[in-house]
DNA sequence: CTAAATAAGCGCAATGACTAAACTTTTGCA
DNA sequence: TGCAAAAGTTTAGTCATTGCGCTTATTTAG
């Protein structure tokens, strides 16, 4: 067995289309705009067949969002591991201005403010990104529950999973993110305090 | 000019044909699923061309809400003319239950509850009619921002509106709704009394 | 090193939602 | 009556998405 190369000459040309894939999507709908920008086209552009396009991705929207894993392990993370003290509200707005602030690493990038425009402006894209994080609430409720003690289906856990999630969406199409932030969820967090004292 | 008759024909033949395609598509709907049916077993079924049903309604999802108007107006008046000594949350609280019971009145109709089912189990639907509260979130926030006397974008009573709205949905597909309501608007009361005392 | 198994892609045809265009019927009204 | 707008129809598309059968490249067992 190989110690230098451990994927094969296979897999290492898939993850190439993909990525050519993922590219040429991006390139166009920045250019043209997501309506203005056929299946067809995205495939024609990567040399590739639409068939194959879609046995790399489940839809048009999917192209754009090229890594949504890790999202839910670091957000049960940012409870599970949050520093002794903090209130879960805090640790959760903490780890979402940091995403946010990961982004603004590529935020060199004139394209990003390109990028995040067209994902706002395109109602297709709004929903999947959504759906993207509201995928993971349940998985934060589980998290939140068992860092308090609750039953798993406790609603005020989950309405807490849910408002943090939405918080993020609120925050992102703020100018001042962290002002914006920390008016958000001064709400969850004095609610919480209320009725979860010390957590 | 009539006073027996203040419609013409015209609209009634068609809010007729409107009326017609709603109840062909529930019919249908609710027999075979949303996604066995096609847009044209619908317009068969109510004997119109399938470009006419897109005259009537903007999507197969439209044809479920029939009636989407007066959510909006209702949800700001609930604000605007709560009762003296109301916090705002109590009276969105209020307000969404409320809503909820008066589609209970139907209850009566067995099929009220395949309704709700549908709706909750078709994603497509679940998102319409998401998306359908949303639209409202603007004027709500409004609303709000204008009873306590905030600058109409201020951050926290967006937040607010926004964590009410959600609020409604997690109730939704709570068993116990009112205990699920309560819960998850304790949570909001007691933040925003916090920063907004007396409101 | 070779052959069978496996996986990536391809072209094509079809389905299903939705739209544009040009045409026919109905209805409202002067 | 006569004519214009509204409602509907037909037709012919576009676009995303899927299934099917075929070719080609890579892997792996022998």
């Amino acid at each position: 067995m190989r110690v230098t190369e451990p994927t094969g000459r296979r897999e290492r040309k898939k993850a190439q289309t993909r990525q050519s894939l993922a590219d040429a999507a991006l390139e166009l709908f920045l250019e043209r705009g997501y309506d203005q920008v056929g299946v067809k086209d995205i495939a024609d552009y990567a040399d590739v067949s639409v068939t194959t396009l879609f046995k790399h991705f489940s839809g048009k929207e999917a192209l754009v969002f090229d890594q949504d894993d890790d999202l839910e392990a670091a957000l049960v993370a940012a409870v599970r591991e949050r520093t002794p003290g903090q209130s879960i509200p805090q640790a959760l707005r903490e780890h979402l201005l940091l995403k946010q602030s990961q982004l603004a690493v590529h935020a060199a990038d004139p394209r990003f403010a390109d990028f995040t425009r067209l994902v706002q402006e395109t109602p297709a894209l709004r929903d999947y990104a959504h759906r993207m994080w509201t995928r993971h609430e349940a998985a934060l409720t589980r998290a939140i529950a068992e860092a308090v003690g609750a039953p798993e289906d406790d609603v005020s856990c989950a309405a807490l999973a849910r408002f943090a999630l939405e918080a993020r969406s609120l925050i992102l199409q703020h100018a001042e993110p962290r002002r914006a932030a920390g008016e958000a969820f001064a709400l969850l967090e004095h609610g919480w305090a209320a009725s979860h004292p010390g957590n």
